[in-house]
DNA sequence: CCCTGATTCGC
DNA sequence: GCGAATCAGG
């Protein structure tokens, strides 16, 4: 693959959109990440820094600065907002408080999308699958919320509102939002749900 | 571990 | 110019 006209421009498009090389990378396809940060480097596009770029400022000692620079007149020359379409997403799962948001808005934002698991409300699922979900819960990573990642698995265990409260963490499948036991329960094929005799 | 971008350097 | 390997964080 070469970089023809289209596929500068899709590059230069999604790294102004704030995507990350990898998924450039993907979308252009024939490419891996590293080729599309090597080409954002050529291109000197590489950090969105408000004009200008200076930057190098090797390691220069700081020469002692004494007086610890009192002045300090303006330093926010950057108001622009940038109308980034981030999609911020919806509180997937409503853990309540808990989550902060230690992630910087801008980029990436875990996929996720997802819908979370009911959560082991009324269902009635295999037996089978329930003990070895349990059994599996065992050996969950007990992640937190910002631990997930597109490859573990996101069921969360527990009461948001406690202590007590983490996701799976164990490597999902690919594809699936869960690892291969939670997948098991949570996406049935629509036959258990027979309603139970009344 | 997974992921980021940044740099280097042989091609 | 290109991008794998490597580096340097998170």
């Amino acid at each position: 693959m070469s970089w023809t006209d289209e596929r500068v421009e899709l590059l230069k498009k999604m790294w102004g959109e704030g995507q990350s090389a990898s998924q450039i990378a993907k979308e252009l396809g024939g490419v891996t990440r590293n080729a599309v940060i090597g080409k954002v480097h050529r291109l000197g596009l590489s950090n969105r820094n408000s004009g200008g770029a200076k930057a190098a400022e090797p390691k220069e000692k700081p020469a002692a600065a004494p007086a610890a620079a009192a002045p300090k007149p303006a330093a926010a020359p950057k108001p622009k907002p940038q109308p980034k379409t981030e999609p911020a997403r919806p509180a997937a799962a409503q853990p309540a408080a808990d989550a902060k948001p230690a992630t910087p808005a801008r980029r990436q934002i875990i996929p996720a999308g997802q819908p979370l698991p009911p959560q082991p409300s009324a269902n009635e699922i295999s037996p089978e699958a329930l003990a070895k979900v349990n059994e599996v819960e065992k050996k969950a990573k007990k992640l937190g919320l910002m631990e997930l990642t597109e490859r573990t698995c996101k069921w969360p265990v527990g009461d948001p509102a406690t202590e007590d409260f983490w996701f799976c963490g164990l490597p999902a499948q690919q594809g699936k939002p869960y690892c291969e036991a939670h997948v098991g329960v949570a996406f049935q094929p629509m036959s258990s749900r027979r309603d139970r005799r009344r």
